[in-house]
DNA sequence: TCAGCTAGGAAGCTGAACTTGATTTGCGTA
DNA sequence: TACGCAAATCAAGTTCAGCTTCCTAGCTGA
């Protein structure tokens, strides 16, 4: 019969691209990859591996068989989670990844939350990016992805991962603090703290904006045509915090969105638009956990975190 | 992560219900399954087997692991079948069980075909009933069942097997042979040869039934009463060879399967009946091997069998 | 009550699977 | 072209999982 632990190197090469890597990932040595995959090209009697230079690519045979090992090792997943959830048992170590934002923001609270409903349980943090976290997730570097998303699901490639939307994020305009010199060229009475605003009003503002390649650029790009107008760019910057001291210096306007202000002290002026702008929040998990305990407390918690965030609450 | 030795071990505990009979089943001593189950308990961290007697019985834990352990060894299987089918190899092993009519006017001539057809491949024949050689299929001890029904497809708990109608097999009225007396005490003409007949014209003749317990003489039985007479039985035989023999002697009527005098010279008068009776012969295999070359090439050479069959031939 | 059967623990053995270290082969670079 | 590095693989030695054997404990039926 083909060997379970084999199946799972094969996986692992397919995965990483590498014996090498697949090695430091199971962490064995290469050498003892390289000979269990010899003895599973004997167990399948078909060639699996094939020369491609100083690497290794996978046969046809191989491919196939990849896609049971995954079928398998989700089978076996599927098992522990039903055990585990069958136990109530709330303990090991969940591994989340989230959007640098998420992580400042949500998951403190979250983790802090977690670990007093279940002290055997350790939860670790690694801030990625979406993309990176759903291939971290595909490749079991995590366990919980934390995404943000801001055009329609697209989901094309989910790959088999299972998102849940458990909050929306709102886009709010930052204007300059009432005090504060505004450079902005066209003089306006400021409006009311917290009332809406039309990002037309500030067709003449200087705009401090995410960077071109990021979501939340282009979202705010988009949002400014279809307002009529091409903003002034003043500055582009990767970092929430920067743009926010831009505003507060009274350098432009900004697009921010709730989490990067949340529970944080701002010196500007913080407006929702009109119409509303906003980002979905999701979590993403591997279908076969859905049923852990540890997955369905954290995902819990994230439900409760949302729920509570959805309370308008500006500063 | 749960060993997948280890669950399968489980498994096989579950199927037979006693350490001792797994281990029996596996080749190795009762100890080692004992011993590999403690590891087991641990890596689930639940009690999985309960003393009950000088037995063992599972736990609910148990049981859900052993579900698991199923679709875990069938996705195993489905790899197996994969890669075969791919390299398109009829290579190996058969194991097939037929219910005993089968057993020797189906299989010799499929045998033969299959083996000459494919030189490395190997085929064994169990002789089982219907019901036997489905719990062996369960039990992995065969790959391939040959099963009658003549009842309505009940399979209500076929437990995840898959069944294939490839041939229906009629039920003859097996008469006297012309010359001889018969001690019937009706005197009429004996039919045309082959014409069919009407059980109720031999409501007054002796009756030679198959045993009352099995499926031919229930639904024998079933039909003379439902044609308006309960039948004179002069014996129940379990051995068709031994229902024609006592035919031939003129010692009275029966009813045979088309099977039991293919391929045979009976000196007897065989008719088809009015409504015409017949069962349905039917292949089963596991679903996850559906795709394995040897099973398509067995079916498919049962389904020549069975078009060929389908040809009226009557002796 | 005892003989027979089943489950399971202790000790020792075997082989599967790992590591280490040397070798081969391909690729980029001086 | 030669050199060095990187990746895979081979050979030899080592470790440990999983087996057997032998034994004990406990249930069951004669």
């Amino acid at each position: 019969m083909l060997g379970v632990w084999r199946l799972q190197l094969l996986r692992e090469i397919s995965r990483r691209g590498s014996i090498k890597a697949a090695a430091e990932a199971m962490s064995i040595t290469p050498s003892a990859v390289s000979q269990q995959l010899a003895i599973l090209e004997r167990e399948a009697g078909v060639e699996l591996l094939e020369k491609s230079g100083r690497r290794v690519r996978l046969t046809d045979a191989a491919q196939l068989l990849v896609r049971h090992a995954d079928t398998i090792t989700g089978a076996i997943a599927a098992a522990e989670a039903d055990l585990a959830s069958m136990q109530q048992l709330v303990i090991g170590t969940l591994r989340v990844a989230a959007f640098p934002t998420a992580a400042r923001a949500i998951l403190p609270s979250v983790m802090t939350a977690l670990s007093r409903q279940h002290p055997a349980l350790r939860v670790t943090l690694r801030d990625l990016e979406a993309a990176e976290s759903l291939t971290a997730l595909q490749m079991d570097e995590i366990d919980l992805a934390i995404v943000d998303e801001y055009d329609e699901p697209a989901r094309v490639s989910d790959g088999g991962l299972e998102f849940c939307e458990f909050m929306r994020d709102p886009l709010y305009l930052a204007l300059p603090p009432e005090e504060s010199s505004t450079p902005s060229p066209a003089l306006r009475a400021s409006p009311v703290a917290g009332a809406a605003v039309r990002l037309s009003d500030y067709r003449d503002s200087f705009w401090i904006m995410d960077t071109e390649d990021s979501h939340l650029g282009q979202v705010t790009l988009r949002a400014c045509r279809s307002s009529g107008f091409e903003p002034h760019v003043r500055s582009n910057c990767k970092d929430f915090s920067v743009i926010i001291a831009l505003v507060e210096a009274g350098l432009g306007v900004g697009m921010l969105p709730g989490l990067a202000i949340h529970d944080r002290p701002v010196r500007a002026s913080i407006h929702p638009t009109e119409p509303p702008l906003a980002r979905r929040i999701a979590s993403v998990i591997r279908p076969e956990r859905r049923s852990h305990p540890m997955i369905v407390s954290a995902l819990a918690e994230l439900e409760r975190f949302g729920a509570a965030y959805a309370q308008p609450r500006l500063s």
